[in-house]
DNA sequence: TTGGATGCAAACCATTTGCAGATCT
DNA sequence: AGATCTGCAAATGGTTTGCATCCAA
């Protein structure tokens, strides 16, 4: 994950006008291990920023993730944003349907797998949905009739 | 893939109501490979039945993911639905990012997943994106420069 | 006959845009 | 100073809802 220094740096070194606005949202995205929806973000910065605007958070967001310091998720509930891993190699990740916290795994079953030679590929999505420790332990989840939010049937 | 037949049934043996424009909706989600977004539907349907309105596709739309014979899934561009696969067993799919058809792989990575223990897993999701066949022939792609929808670098 | 299906209009929500004024460099 | 940011308001696009009417069973 990026520090909150280095999403800073990226952004000045990009011509980008750092205000504070922008230094709470770098320091929010390196101190959070989930994903953040817009409102999420909108919420928390509203907490600082009373005159805060949606279309201000938008704004931001979708600068950040062009830049590359965020990360964008479509959610079957909608748009999600992360702080880029910076782990600099290809890796893939466990994500927690409760708390929506990460965890990255290194296996990579592309070598693995055998496509068609008629098919050109480009590139692949490979995530595992599940429950951390911590949301196990809080008891909070019931796994079975859980339909929940960021999953969709093992395709 | 379902039949039209197949798709009809499942709906009249849940109570749903056979309507010339259900009748119509089957059809066309069985003999189309790849997705259609609820535009896609709307402009289809619109062609055959003069008065309709976008509502009633997205009632059925939904309707029909409900009762399992379509399947949605969600692309950068927005949400699209094919007939299920009625294969019953699990599988993974390649997915075309020019012409949306997808080729099923059986292929399925999680026995060879090593994940934390601790960590509950519920289910995944494993796409591989690319070109296929026809569309690197028809010559219509241009691989390396397409960040194409339905993609999301590879995590 | 009658409950589900449809079309219409309007509501709703997330996201984007234009613009004037404020802020960073 | 000058370009970029921001807030505001309004537009937009996709999707849902309420309601009266219509139609399949």
């Amino acid at each position: 994950m990026l520090s909150t220094n280095q999403i800073i740096e990226a952004m000045s070194s990009q011509g980008l006008r750092i205000t504070d606005q922008r230094k709470t949202l770098a320091r929010l995205f390196a101190e959070t291990e989930g994903y953040l929806s817009p409102k999420d973000v909108y919420e928390y910065m509203g907490r600082t920023y009373s005159g805060l605007s949606f279309d201000t958070v938008y704004r931001n967001l979708r600068v950040m993730q062009e830049l590359g310091v965020l990360e964008q998720v479509i959610f079957e509930d909608g748009v999600k944003f992360k702080a880029s891993c910076s782990s600099g190699h290809h890796h893939h990740h466990l994500i927690c349907l409760q708390c929506q916290k990460t965890l990255p795994i290194e296996f990579c079953p592309m070598q693995l797998t055998d496509t068609p030679d008629q098919f050109q590929v480009v590139e692949h999505k490979f995530e595992i949905f599940g429950y951390c420790k911590d949301c196990q332990s809080s008891g909070k989840v019931s796994p079975k009739t859980d339909q929940n939010q960021a999953s969709s049937k093992g395709q």
